[in-house]
DNA sequence: ATGAAAGCGCTAACAC
DNA sequence: GTGTTAGCGCTTTCAT
């Protein structure tokens, strides 16, 4: 079925048949309704194909993912399909498969350059989408990762800081510091931390977070209460472990992993959790609600970021200028049972 | 930069030029060699989508998935891409997105085969993929959901029995088989299981395989040692709880959630794990290797399924006759901590 | 071995 | 308000 045999069929021209479609002209009552009883029943469906050719336009966002089984992956991409399906576009998928090569390895990013730009350029001018979403799968800084094109591109979940890209991503400092005052407010003055790698972006981010917290209350964080792990279950018991010495009221890990591990190290050490030990873990990953206590962990609104840069890159599809560079989603505190309040 | 353009750069008409580019006809290498150094220094890249018109195929296989966030989606649309990329195709995703009226209700299905139906449309007639891969999020049987189309179709996860489909998935009445085996075989002889929903596709496959395990060994399964479950936590510990009336040294919980829960009530009960009770699950989920002990449990190669999937469309779209309508992949039992050994 | 040109299905400029 | 038609960028038949 092609819009010429739709013409036929009803008895006009190709062009009025196209009018219909797309709405894009005055047709008389008469024939509008000729036209649309023939498609109805022959079924017939435009090509897309024929039509993007034809427009210069695909109507496709490309996905570009660092890797879709990375934890946050399928919420965004859940949150830009969303957005995409209710706005008429379609999605085409190209999975980096990076996780192994990347997995706690974030500056190896450098290493996938070359393929990243290969696959968007695929994208670009193969497939001919019309614009990019790329999907990390950690909160880092990828400047320079990205070459300049010259179709609309946005971030999700990662940020850069390139003069051509948008990003849409969560506020690390913000949250950490919305996790200390919390605990402030309960009392705690003892509060430790687990954080992620030294040298890593959200570590970096968030422990700036923290110490303004703690500045703004006019307290400050002593060293010995903080302790740098590898993100892994273990560490968060080592570094727990170690933290114990110092007997904190209270300890954030950064992230639900380590958070477990802490967990078993506070337990291990025959201390009650919320009791004698609170606390906050971060990602609420879905074994935080099988910990025991189920754990109290930061919530990132990852469906949220993938709607954003949906709309993000729509805007800028459409020609609107979009003034935030790097747009920041709101975190929330889920609040389970390993935080005592007051 | 077109095809046109290429032409005129290296004087040569436009046939020559795709001549070189599809290696589809004999062209003197001084010829060739002038057409491929302008395409380098060009930059140029075919324009898929005028080369999907002329050929009428578009070397895209179309990716319909119920959801996305489904705990084994990630893992198949990895194996999708990972094959789909080595023979040049691309990935075209339509996300449904049913988790949240899906959740637990596998029968509602039905309710969705317009939108189910709509959407491969949309895919086929729409953007003219060459093919269907239909991504389940739960091992079911959905024969009669998805109308015939004209082109390929294969459903991976869930089944269909439809002459035109081709499934791929894996075998819960011998991997359930296996595990009621494996306990015998260190000799556990009062074997309890929690089951899923009664009516549900893959309580009924698993139960057939348990009993026959049981029948096999010259054994029978009381009922007084089966309990059915909802997947959640919850009903795994109220399930285990009920079943220690029958004091098993041994019990099967048919996924991981509810794996999760016996272990807390074997525990509540004040007995041991694995020197008491040994417990398996089923799905190898993330919270499996945080359990305490460590979950013994049953996983199934997803990735391969995806893969698999994969592969039998590609086939099929080669015109290849794939004969089996219902390719298993073999699942099996990942050791950890639950299961005490001889 | 190579080129001219038709045509894939659609939209939109232009003519009426 | 409607029809005719050129042309989007490519492949491929047919002729040379």
């Amino acid at each position: 079925m092609t819009i010429k045999e739709i013409a036929r069929l009803s008895g006009v021209s190709t062009a009025t048949v196209s009018y219909v479609i797309n709405n894009s002209r005055n047709v008389t009552p008469e024939k509008r309704n000729r036209v649309l009883k023939v498609i109805e029943e022959s079924g017939y469906t435009p090509n897309l194909i024929a039509k993007s050719l034809r427009v210069q336009k695909t109507d496709i966002i490309g996905v570009l993912a660092e890797d879709i089984r990375g934890f946050p992956s399928p919420a965004i991409i859940n949150g830009i399909s969303e957005y995409a399906e209710q706005k008429g576009y379609n999605i085409l998928l190209n999975d980096l498969r990076m996780l192994e090569t990347l997995f706690n390895q974030y500056d190896h990013i450098g290493q996938h350059k070359d393929k990243i730009n290969e696959a968007i350029s695929l994208l670009l001018y193969g497939a001919k989408v019309d614009a990019i979403i790329y999907v990390g799968m950690f909160d880092r800084d990828i400047t320079g990762i990205i070459n300049e094109i010259d179709k609309p591109l946005v971030i999700a979940y990662s940020i850069a800081g390139d003069t051509y890209t948008h990003s849409v991503t969560y506020d690390n400092e913000e949250i950490s510091g919305t996790v200390i005052r919390l605990l402030l407010n309960e009392g705690h003055r003892r509060i430790a931390v687990i954080a992620g790698p030294h040298d890593t972006f959200p570590t970096q981010m968030r422990m700036r977070g923290i110490e303004r917290a703690f500045r703004e209350s006019g307290l400050t964080l002593d060293n010995t209460f903080v302790r740098y792990g590898n993100w892994e279950y273990e560490s968060g018991y080592i570094c727990a472990s170690a933290l114990l010495a110092s007997a904190p009221t209270a300890i954030f890990a950064m992230n639900d992993l380590m958070a477990a591990g802490a967990i078993d190290a506070v337990k291990s050490a025959g201390l009650r959790i919320p009791e004698d030990i609170s606390i906050i873990g971060f990602d609420n990953r879905e074994i935080s609600s099988f910990l025991h206590p189920r754990l109290t962990t930061v919530e990132i609104d990852l469906k949220e970021i993938g709607l954003r840069a949906a709309q993000t890159v729509l805007k800028r599809i459409r020609g609107e200028k979009v003034d935030e560079r790097c747009q920041v989603i709101q975190s929330k505190i889920i609040m389970r049972e390993t935080v005592r309040l007051l």
